[in-house]
RNA sequence: GGAGGGGUACUCAAGCGGCCAACGAGGUCAGACUGUAAAUCUGAUGGCUUAUGCCUUCGAAGGUUCAAAUCCUUCCCCCUCCA
């Protein structure tokens, strides 16, 4: 492909190129680029949202550079200053190899592993010794530091702002040194630090690496980024009904987002399909890759049987109970077989009437069951249990 | 080290002796409407054998009072200013 047009296939849902010119002039050269991506192996479950820049490095493999996926298992221990409002506490060795391992294989359903270079930091940084690490800090000022917005407000709010910190952003560049790096793909909370590997590139006489940053996925609330902690998530280990589901809850213009971040869909075609259609067949694409076509194509059937014809799942889960206990109300019923958490609250639904019993809506709170039959329940939209007593 | 401000339910945030299981907002859950959407509307949102009832909760522990989230004492934690 010719670099213009590379560029711009490249640019396809980036937040920002930096810059334009000087990525088509690195492809003038003719030569691979050697593309370099760090992921800190600081969380064990990895979610949609950290698949958004693999998915901008797979797009770079396929026109024949090398991808460079760098673990940063040495500046994991650091940690990552972006946009924490805290210092954040810095996790175990052991930990963090663990991590690295699930990260490397959710990596690799993206990207091709016989293609991928993959690269840990402590290679290099295990073996630097405090004059050399002196020396590299001697590269930076604290004045262009303090720029950076997360400290500068913390540091004018009177919080906390540690040494390390510094030297985490100075980490960062020192590997695109070492790797010799012509194109850094980062979150867009990553520019700062990616603008200092600039800098410390340049002050080991290398010429600068192209900044190519990935906006911030969206979680499924729509408005925060999808983050764990704030339950917005769509975990890529989740079972397929989990995530197929949570990718048709989101809205339509929502999906457009996803569409553009984790898809390499042509978006135009896309939209011109009926909104439902659309949805699904994202959440297909998803699911796809993170288990089986098969498993997808049972999680849309299942999903428009329940949801789209008020069917019944084709696998529900089974309680039994014993026949000799005495047959309580509902109430204790759905309690006892954990559908709810608590008495109070399982008064509350059957109030609401989010509570039916084979098909029956029950709105009497003090309804029993009275029968030792098979019962059905289901509570809310998606919570069904079969109840067989023995 | 000195002076002041603050810690309330999932989150933010009122309350500052009884009317407080604790205003309000967000979130969440349920119902209606739909494309399981979103938006909107309605309701619920500590627990308990649903009871104009009881129990536990307002940083922690004590105390005053018929009665405390509210007053007092000690302790812990956070913030601001000064040094």
């Amino acid at each position: 492909m010719d670099p213009k047009k590379q560029v711009a296939f490249l640019s396809r849902g980036a937040a920002e190129l930096l810059t334009p010119s000087e990525l088509e002039a690195k492809l003038h050269k003719g030569k691979p680029l050697r593309v370099k991506a760090g992921f800190d192996p600081t969380i064990a479950d990895l979610h949609l949202g950290h698949t958004v820049v693999m998915q901008k490095l797979k797009q770079f493999e396929e026109l024949g550079h090398q991808v460079i996926f760098l673990i940063g298992d040495a500046t994991a221990r650091v940690g990552d200053p972006s946009g924490q409002s805290k210092t954040r506490p810095t996790l175990s060795a052991k930990e963090i190899e663990q991590n690295a391992k699930t990260y490397l294989d959710q990596a690799f359903k993206i990207l091709d592993k016989k293609k991928t270079e993959v690269r840990r930091n402590s290679e290099w940084f295990k073996k630097m010794n405090a004059m050399e690490i002196v020396d590299l800090a001697g590269h930076y000022n604290v004045a262009r530091m303090l720029e950076r917005e997360d400290f500068k407000k913390r540091y004018t709010e009177g919080g906390q702002v540690t040494i390390q910190e510094f030297i985490y952003p100075l980490m960062q560049g020192y590997d695109s040194v070492v790797l010799k790096a012509d194109v850094e793909l980062g979150g867009s909370d990553q520019k700062f630090n990616l603008a200092v590997a600039r800098d410390i590139q340049r002050a080991h006489a290398q010429d600068p690496e192209v900044i190519l940053t990935m906006p911030l996925l969206v979680g499924t609330d729509g408005v925060k980024k999808m983050s764990k902690s704030y339950g917005n998530y769509i975990g890529i280990t989740e079972p397929p009904k989990e995530i197929f589901g949570k990718l048709m809850a989101l809205s339509d213009e929502m999906m457009w987002h996803y569409y553009e971040l984790l898809t390499d869909e042509d978006l135009s075609a896309a939209k011109k399909m009926h909104p439902k259609e659309a949805k699904i067949a994202l959440a297909k694409a998803i699911v796809t890759r993170y288990h089986s076509a098969k498993e997808a194509e049972a999680a849309a059937e299942e999903f428009e049987k329940v949801f789209g014809q008020k069917g019944k799942p084709g696998e529900i889960e089974e309680k039994v109970l014993s026949r000799k206990a005495p047959l309580g109300s509902l109430v204790q019923v759905i309690v006892q077989t954990g559908l709810v958490p608590s008495k109070s609250e399982a008064r509350r639904l059957i109030e609401q009437g989010g509570v039916t019993v084979d098909d029956q809506k029950i709105q009497d709170i003090h309804a029993q069951i009275t029968t030792t039959s098979d019962h059905l329940i289901k509570v809310g939209k998606r919570r069904f249990l079969r109840v067989r007593f023995e």
